[in-house]
RNA sequence: GCUAGGGUAGGGUAGCGGUUAUCCUAAAGGACUGUGGAUCCUUUGACUCGGGUUCAAAUCCCGGCCCUGGCCCCA
């Protein structure tokens, strides 16, 4: 007996119904906002996605040699992809683009609550605006599509890189990408080892730049200005997207939160996360602004803000919040013969078929008893009785199999 | 890569040194003159794998594989 590999998953058909409509909400959501839905390989070459991630990422993922001795890779994320797009036809799209898309993915990782080897991810970009109105589209449709999931108890937190990098410019950094993945970092390390490293890479004045961060909100963060030019410019940003969002609606959806930074190197401006309200789960997802990101996959410059979703903690979430859709396959009509009758079953199951029913009948030469045992396990909503008797006055008998009502009609009303 | 706890029919379980490995469920088939979605009967089907201890291993020990968490990492 063969055994699915560490980290994936079979989707069964009531599992593949939940997918589908799970799928089919955040489709029409994304559409709704104006973003179009593009796809792009599950392979590329191994040097798209280590332009950006860097050669180390080849412990991480599925790469391998194909057989004309290429080095080739399952994506394990989409951003390399749609950026290569967008330079591979720079010229001809229409800017801004917002697009969306929901491949899978892969990585070899340990598989653990909320993290798979094999998932699917929301991708949702806009390219080619700087505005931050660019920004809070990205955030409401993102708000958005968890509304329309049926979660409420989520909770964007939302910062602007551009901050932090104005306030560690003041002191002599030697690493600010260093700086920032240990600051993303401070809830999970103990506060010595936290300051060890702060220090480590030459922030002398921590405890001033700390204190900035757990004293800023929405309210004070104008007092702020002044320092420089790239604090104001993210000050700037952020009353814009907050004002966006409070004309929008969305306000209450989302809190100033300057120590989300995302450890990534190339967030730009924008970043955010979302947490359950209370904290108690990993976080959902996130994203933010890479301005620089397309130029550096030999496009022109582009500026982008966008976000990725993966299903594995989102489908956690809607499960403990009790909104994972719970669908049943089902069919309309299941026709059963009672005798030789074939010739009358398969005419009706073709007439309903072209009405646009879900219909099945008996493939496998059952007894009465044995058909109905099976319409029921199939969920039909209705049983056709095609039997010799009322054949005979032209007739059929139709059973509603949720009331139990059954009544005879002329075969020619089918 | 490190680490904790698990693995008994398709699903859920009992057994925790000697049983014909328990029960529920499921599936397949049959009976019942064509409403039988019921009932009754029959059948199918499991100790994760390998090694060790023992007269005897599902049960104890070691290792692999897999599952569920945590760490690392998180695009």
């Amino acid at each position: 007996m063969f055994q699915r590999l560490r980290g994936t998953r079979d989707f069964y058909p009531e599992e593949m119904a939940a997918r589908n409509k799970l799928f089919k909400i955040i489709k029409e959501t994304a559409e709704r906002y104006g973003f179009v839905e593009i796809v792009s390989p599950a392979i590329e070459s191994f040097d798209l996605i280590a332009k950006k991630s860097g050669e180390d990422i080849r412990d991480e993922i599925y790469a391998f040699e194909d057989k004309g001795g290429r080095t080739i890779c399952l994506i394990p994320e989409f951003t390399p992809s749609v950026s290569r797009m967008i330079a591979n036809r720079q010229k001809e799209l229409g800017k801004p683009l917002k697009w969306f898309s929901i491949p899978r993915h892969w990585r070899y990782e340990r598989p653990q609550s909320g993290r798979l080897r094999e998932f699917y991810q929301l991708n949702v970009d806009i390219f080619g605006s700087k505005s931050p109105k660019a920004d809070t589209e990205v955030l409401s449709v993102g708000i958005s599509i968890m509304l329309n999931l049926g979660l409420k108890d989520f909770l964007f937190h939302i910062s602007n890189r551009e901050f932090l990098q104005g306030l560690l410019q003041e002191s002599n950094v030697s690493d600010i990408h260093e700086a920032f993945r240990i600051i993303d970092k401070r809830e999970k390390i103990p506060e010595e080892e936290f300051i060890e490293s702060l220090l480590n890479c030459g922030i002398k004045n921590y405890d001033e730049i700390l204190d900035v961060l757990d004293s800023v909100n929405i309210e004070n963060i104008e007092n702020f200005k002044g320092r420089n030019k790239m604090i104001d410019r993210s000050i700037d940003n952020l009353l814009d997207i907050s004002k966006s969002l409070d004309y929008y609606g969305f306000k209450e959806y989302c809190t100033l939160d300057l120590s989300v930074v995302r450890g990534l190197a190339y967030y730009t401006g924008m970043v955010f996360e979302v947490y359950d309200k209370k904290k108690e789960m990993r976080s959902l997802f996130g994203g933010g602004r890479y301005d620089d990101l397309v130029e550096s996959f030999g496009g022109e410059p582009t500026p982008a803000v966008g976000f990725g979703m993966g299903d594995v903690v989102l489908e956690l979430m809607m499960k403990k919040e009790g909104v994972w859709p719970e669908e049943k396959t089902y069919i309309d009509y299941y026709v059963a013969d009672i005798g030789d009758v074939d010739k009358y079953v398969l005419s009706i199951v073709r007439k309903l078929r072209d009405k646009g029913y879900r219909v099945s009948f008996d493939l496998a030469d059952r007894n009465l008893s044995n058909q109905l045992k099976y319409a029921d396990r199939i969920n039909a909503k209705n049983v056709i009785f095609v039997g010799e008797k009322e054949l005979k006055e032209g007739k059929i008998v139709i059973k509603n199999m949720e009331t139990g009502e059954q009544e005879k009609v002329e075969i020619g009303k089918i």
